[in-house]
DNA sequence: ATCCTATATCGTGAATATACGATAAATGGA
DNA sequence: TCCATTTATCGTATATTCACGATATAGGAT
């Protein structure tokens, strides 16, 4: 982006756009994808199956832990990850109470 | 971004990633949430709201329109937005389909 | 016809995001 | 101990995002 005005927005409203953002890439959906299909942690074999370089597949890894939607741990050469389903099931809450909240009248709308 | 790898990844996955990124930005979850407040159609007074410039305003706008999550007409010097419900619940469903098909066993993970 | 108002678009600059190869770090095995 | 394997991080190039002011556009009012 460029210089953000982090102020003047709720903390709510950045976290929210946050999480968002971080599912805002294909290959992120994917790695969800992939990750809650198997259950079980893996490494390595997101790697294959992506059409990325390794380099970049750990940066996606690191963007989705830093908002808390997977969960990873390192053991030596192999890593560990799984996803966080209370993150994500928490960012369709928000969305839905989005959807909740709108008494869409559309006889006023265009 | 940049060279995005458009190619590798399914187009569901392509345009989940899309309508997640355009949620990427307090500023668009704040006319989301301001849209859906008072359900009849705004324009200028969303820029009142925000700590942002007009035409900024138009470009978060604009991304939102792009990808469905709200409609809008011109109407000589007024516009008229307001928020489609149909992809953002759509959305929601696509994420907890996600959750849904996650048989997470904690044993196993880390 | 001319001005005023409200939006969209253009042009620009600065900050991020995405991707890659190369390198570092950490463990298991020879 | 030394090497192979696996993953994270660094350095870098390029594209995109975000923000702004300035300008264009389109009706409505005078």
């Amino acid at each position: 982006m460029a210089q953000r005005k982090e102020q003047g927005f709720t903390r709510e409203d950045r976290r929210l756009a946050d999480t968002a953002k971080a599912l805002g890439h294909p290959a992120r959906i994917a790695i969800l994808r992939t990750l809650a299909k198997r259950g079980t942690c893996i490494c390595g074999e997101l790697v294959e199956g992506l059409p990325l370089a390794q380099s970049t597949v750990s940066q996606h890894l690191k963007a989705l832990k830093q908002v808390g939607l997977i969960s990873g741990t390192v053991e030596g050469p192999k890593s560990c990850y799984c996803v966080n389903a209370k993150t994500l099931s928490s960012l369709g809450g928000s969305l839905s109470a989005l959807v909740d909240g709108l008494h869409q009248d559309l006889s006023k709308c265009c």
